[in-house]
DNA sequence: CGGTTATATCGTACTTCTACGAAATTCGAA
DNA sequence: TTCGAATTTCGTAGAAGTACGATATAACCG
């Protein structure tokens, strides 16, 4: 069970063309330094607040902005905690996200 | 084997940080159109040219750049066929592209 | 050779991304 | 209530992405 973040799944609309789905979040992961975020959060997976800006050679405001890319992708979510705010990686999403990219090679015989 | 187009496997520079290199795929395929066009490619594992171009809603420059996009990522290759090019997917780099995703997950006790 | 076809490249306009510092917000502590 | 800490949001500047039409290129066909 997770800790006091990561709270509900957010909603996975069913009515987008998966090709989009793919592109959006391959597009949020579409920056090194949001890989390395992902990947922070995805390692220790209890959550994680600004501990993430330590960690990169970017403003801290500029690693918020990319937590806001990760969280409106849904990769990510954060959730208050007193005055930090507790993120964590979102691992259905992230399966998601592998199964379309599984899906898209489906065709292809082995 | 495949057909005259997927000539030799582009060469995989092995001192990019993996992050890095995720980040590269993740990039190419963060646009709907460049989805597309890989599914497209994926699905007949034949080469195709310019057909792609009939297949989505855009001006024939713009689906020649975007195919430029996939291509310097190394997602795709063509190769001269008479008049025609013959484009097609890289399968090593998919692949490469779903291995780099499932280090991310790795660390994830199921 | 000149024309046609398939494709890339150029020039351009507009939008979006990336990054920063400064300011606003929000909560907990004194 | 005032202070300080953790974050986001704002404003802004420059770089990159997206799309188009027009133009260039290169190969085949007559």
């Amino acid at each position: 069970m997770s800790p006091k973040c990561c709270p509900a799944p957010p909603p996975i609309d069913p009515n987008v063309d998966p090709d989009e789905e793919l592109a959006r979040y391959a597009k949020a992961l579409g920056h090194p330094a949001r890989v390395k975020i992902l990947r922070f959060l995805l390692e220790r997976e209890d959550c994680m607040a600004g501990a993430i800006s330590g960690e990169l050679p970017l403003a801290q405001s500029t690693v918020s902005q990319h937590l806001k890319v990760l969280r409106e992708s849904g990769l990510i979510h954060g959730e208050v905690d007193g005055t930090r705010i507790c993120y964590c990686a979102d691992a259905d999403r992230i399966e998601r996200l592998q199964g379309l990219l599984d899906g898209l090679t489906s065709f292809v015989q082995a």
